[in-house]
RNA sequence: CGGGGUGUAGCGUAGCCCGGUUAUCGCGCCGCGUUUGGGACGCGGAGGUCGCAGGUUCGAAUCCUGCCACCCCGACCA
């Protein structure tokens, strides 16, 4: 954070494709949108999955996988869901290419023309309401508590990096309940869920809230999301949960026995986190030296740089080092030891630094003249000496120490950030002059939603779930209001 | 899909307006040597269908036409 937030909401585009592209996390695939995470960019997401994974679990859920392909006609059982993505599907039309006559290469082979065209899933409610048709059918059935781990193709009109990209991978819940009040309270849950994780592994502050009407899920009754604020002030949506009430269970006819004998309609609910929180992560922590990564989501958490002069000392440093990396990977710290003969430590100082590893340890003649290590920390960019005997109980310990400051530091810069206004003007200067979110009173109809949009391209981001009651007026409007509600510009 | 911009070596670029030797420079890459506590240095070397396809011309990276891709700003969205 090295920079105001002026100055980086300038270039911000441009500084994080840098970013990325530098850290070696991803890059634009050519291919209409589409990106190719990297290696290591890679081992951040599977970091995620594996903590999301164990909490879905620990809740009660099970992965399972449906289909890429769903028939269009899917799509026709659900009006609003239809037209909330009908806009942006990759339709299969053929099934087979061949050579062309005149020799000019391979073409659609017009003969494989499919019957019925199959939609690239956008997301899956409507094959996986199909499926759970045939496996629900008795209350002792419920609930069924599934999650995919998947990609989706949405044909946006505008991608970017790891925020919107046409193909993207992520995981989406779909649950089906006995009753409405277990179908909200499992909405709830995983927004819960969603929270915990965003500021306990990834150390990113978010806000829990209600969507409003218009930003809501097509098909959804209730959308409970978790909202995070970027560097330049610009809001996120980190992850969203459903509550479907009972449109896809009447839309794919999902109907159970209930104790009493009765055909009942299932209630259902849905929620999904994907690869833009690999985006959330960058744009929350990073810096103009690179990447910083939390320790919890850091595939790799220390990395020891050797300075040496003559193979024999580096020999002597290797001794040393060895009993230190099996004491870090005994206590489950994953550490790398670069012992490159092609790279100056300068070079891999900056390197590890642009890859955000949260802790990096330097051992060279003076450390081992003096039975030491230097430790340095890439959240604060400091360095310090510490003697060899307690390196490992410091390591443990900055590690967790890391991961607090980065939460605290997000979470102070989000709270003032947040600006809580009264009138409209203030409302527009706030926006222009100082970013990030703005706390108003709203009348709560969807038209002046709509013009506040149209006139400050702020939106409402969420309703917060802890928001407390307080009597106000409209901003624009001047009609009464309960409580606030959070605007912004947003992603 | 509308507006703007850019495509020249793995990356970043000069040249294009005003056509004319062997297409510029930096980083990176390869070899040898010296180096190694914050992105090393010297010498030598490799690497290019100038986005693609046509056209004009004795001659095209440069001019014309069409297409494609990417970036930015809108509208749309996780």
């Amino acid at each position: 954070m090295s920079k105001n937030l002026t100055k980086r909401s300038e270039d911000y585009s441009k500084w994080y494709n840098e970013l990325v592209g530098k850290a070696d996390l991803a890059e634009n695939s050519g291919v209409r949108g589409c990106m190719v995470i990297k290696p290591y960019g890679y081992a951040i997401w599977e970091k995620m999955q594996a903590a999301l994974d164990h909490m879905f679990k620990e809740t009660g859920h099970e992965n399972a996988y449906f289909p890429l392909f769903i028939p269009k006609s899917y799509f026709s059982k659900e009006a609003s869901h239809v037209d909330g993505f009908a806009k942006e599907c990759a339709v299969v039309t053929h099934y087979r290419l061949k050579n062309a006559e005149d020799g000019s290469g391979v073409i659609v082979d017009p003969d494989a023309k499919l019957e019925e065209e199959l939609i690239v899933r956008p997301t899956s409610e409507t094959i996986i309401w199909d499926t759970y048709r045939k496996w629900i059918q008795s209350y002792r059935d419920l609930p069924l508590l599934i999650n995919q781990w998947a990609n989706v193709v949405r044909w946006e009109m505008r991608t970017r990096l790891f925020l919107r990209t046409s193909e993207f991978l992520w995981q989406e819940g779909h649950t089906a309940h006995a009753t409405k009040e277990e179908a909200i309270a499992e909405a709830e849950q995983m927004m819960e869920v969603y929270a915990t994780f965003a500021q306990e592994f990834m150390a990113v502050p978010v806000i829990k809230g209600l969507k409003t009407e218009s930003e809501r899920f097509a098909g959804a009754l209730e959308t409970y999301c978790i909202e995070a604020m970027m560097q330049d002030g610009k809001a996120l949506q980190a992850g969203t949960s459903h509550f479907l009430g009972q449109n896809f269970a009447k839309a794919f006819d999902v109907t159970y026995a209930s104790k009493e004998g009765k055909q009942e309609h299932v209630w259902a609910t849905s929620w999904g986190v994907s690869t833009r929180l690999m985006g959330a992560l960058i744009m929350t922590h990073s810096d103009d030296n690179g990447l910083v990564l939390p320790p919890k989501l850091a595939p790799i958490q220390v990395v020891i740089v050797p300075i040496y002069k003559g193979i024999e000392q580096l020999d002597t440093i290797a001794e040393k080092v060895a009993p230190l990396v099996a004491a870090l990977k005994s206590k489950g710290i994953s550490v790398k030891f670069d012992q490159r003969d092609t790279h100056k430590p300068g070079f891999k100082f900056n390197e590890y630094e642009l890859k955000g590893v949260p802790v990096r340890l330097a051992i060279g003649q003076r450390d081992l003249d003096n039975n030491t290590f230097e430790v340095a920390r890439r959240d604060t960019l400091t360095k310090e000496t510490v003697a060899s005997d307690q390196v490992v109980g410091h390591i443990e310990q900055l590690l967790a120490v890391i991961q607090d400051n980065l939460y605290q530091r997000a979470l102070e810069f989000r709270d003032t950030h947040i600006t809580p206004v009264d009138t409209y003007e203030e409302f527009k200067t706030v926006l222009n002059e100082k970013g990030g979110f703005v706390s108003a009173h709203w009348d709560g109809t969807i038209e002046t939603e709509a013009k506040i949009k149209d006139a400050t391209k702020a939106s409402i981001r969420c309703i917060p779930i802890d928001v407390k009651e307080e009597q106000g007026r409209c901003i624009l409007t001047g009609k009464p209001s309960s409580k606030r509600v959070l605007f912004a510009k947003a992603y």
